[in-house]
RNA sequence: CGCGGGGUGGAGCAGCCUGGUAGCUCGCAAGGCUCAUAACCUUGAGGUCGUCAGUUCAAAUCUGACCCCCGCAA
């Protein structure tokens, strides 16, 4: 089949790679745009496109706005089939009809679950112990298209944002190869989602990652893990921004302290309260500095029992 | 020209404002104590204080340029 990719973050290299490396011809690639960001604002590259670059792809960046004017072109490469994997921009109608066949999106949740731009953050802030990821024929709506395949895996107790995202991107490249040939071979049914168990998951922002130690240990551990990459979970230490990388959590809980206080403090982890029992922090980042060990951040910080770590500056 | 923090023995930090002997916690090595220990005590090794230039009798510290790392912002 001749196939048009739209992608742009690092879960959808690992699809395009597939797709590379099957029998389908990939004729394209279109991402976003490059962005300005980053410190001095340079311009950014997609990982699709610098994946697509190594791999001497043909790129297109369309800005949003601009797609449509791009209709002619993208009939013009004469496609089977447009396949979308987190592009980030939605398609407008014009050129979902384009492809002889269809549009499919590959998804990183088992929807109608988790529809939107977050799935896999908010599956594991959530504390789900299963997610996956979906096939569907893409519709107007946002991740409302009927399924056409989805495949099932667990989430590991310890499994953070970033871990979770390379085991769904490599189960979800083997799913959408498959599911092309089902497909190139007319082995295939829609299944349109059940409406009433539509759940949404939003894009993350800034604040999300702001842990509030009032709440209870496991939620705030969910959010480190869910949180991880970014926009990384964070407290504050002493009027500084403090980024917890890694940490654990148990059900003891010393009652002298107040949620936020630190109660121990130890070379494996320092503990600190929650409402209802306590947080291990082992891998931390200080604003200004690298990821260190919490027995590293000890050795360098007159930490004392009792001090705490604030939800604001 | 988006805003900001930082580069000091192997690791994490203090010292810089108010120039004048290189400091703390940890790690490492040796010895000691102990039934024993990732515990404790003693001793020790290890540093061109990011680079270059300037000011000065004297620069980690003041000035300028450059290199590198990171936070915010997306």
């Amino acid at each position: 089949m001749k196939i048009v990719f739209f992608g742009s973050s690092k879960f959808a290299v690992e699809s395009l790679r597939a797709l590379l490396e099957s029998r389908h011809e990939v004729i394209c690639a279109i991402t976003q745009p490059d962005r300005e960001k980053g410190r001095g604002l340079h311009l950014g590259k997609t990982p699709v496109k610098i994946f697509a670059e190594e791999k001497g792809l043909k790129i297109y960046q369309p800005f949003r706005k601009d797609l449509k004017k791009e209709i002619d072109l993208l009939r013009s490469l004469d496609a089977d089939m447009f396949v979308v994997v987190a592009y980030g921009l939605i398609l407008p109608k014009e050129i979902i009809n384009l492809p002889k066949l269809f549009c499919i999106n590959l998804h990183a949740s088992l929807l109608p679950a988790y529809r939107g731009a977050a799935p896999i953050n908010w599956a594991i802030i959530n504390n789900e112990k299963q997610t996956g990821v979906s096939i569907i024929k893409l519709s107007e709506s946002m991740d409302a298209g009927p399924i056409i395949s989805s495949k099932k895996i667990v989430i590991d107790k310890d499994d953070n944002a970033f871990a979770l995202e390379e085991k769904l991107a490599h189960t979800g490249s083997k799913l959408l190869v498959d599911t092309i040939n089902s497909i190139e071979s007319g082995n295939y049914k829609l299944k349109e989602q059940d409406k009433a168990k539509v759940t949404f998951a939003p894009k993350l922002t800034r604040q999300s990652g702001s842990i509030d130690w009032n709440d209870k240990a496991e939620n705030i551990y969910n959010l480190i893990r869910g949180c991880f990459g970014w926009p990384g979970a964070f407290t504050y230490y002493k009027g500084k921004l403090i980024k917890i990388i890694r940490s654990d959590w148990d059900k003891s809980r010393d009652p002298d302290y107040e949620p936020g206080q630190i109660c121990s403090i130890q070379k494996e982890g320092i503990r600190v309260n929650a409402a209802d029992a306590t947080v291990v922090i082992k891998e931390l980042q200080p604003e200004g500095k690298k990821i260190m060990s919490c027995a590293e951040f000890i050795a360098g910080h007159k930490l004392a029992k009792g001090d705490t770590f604030a939800i604001s500056p």
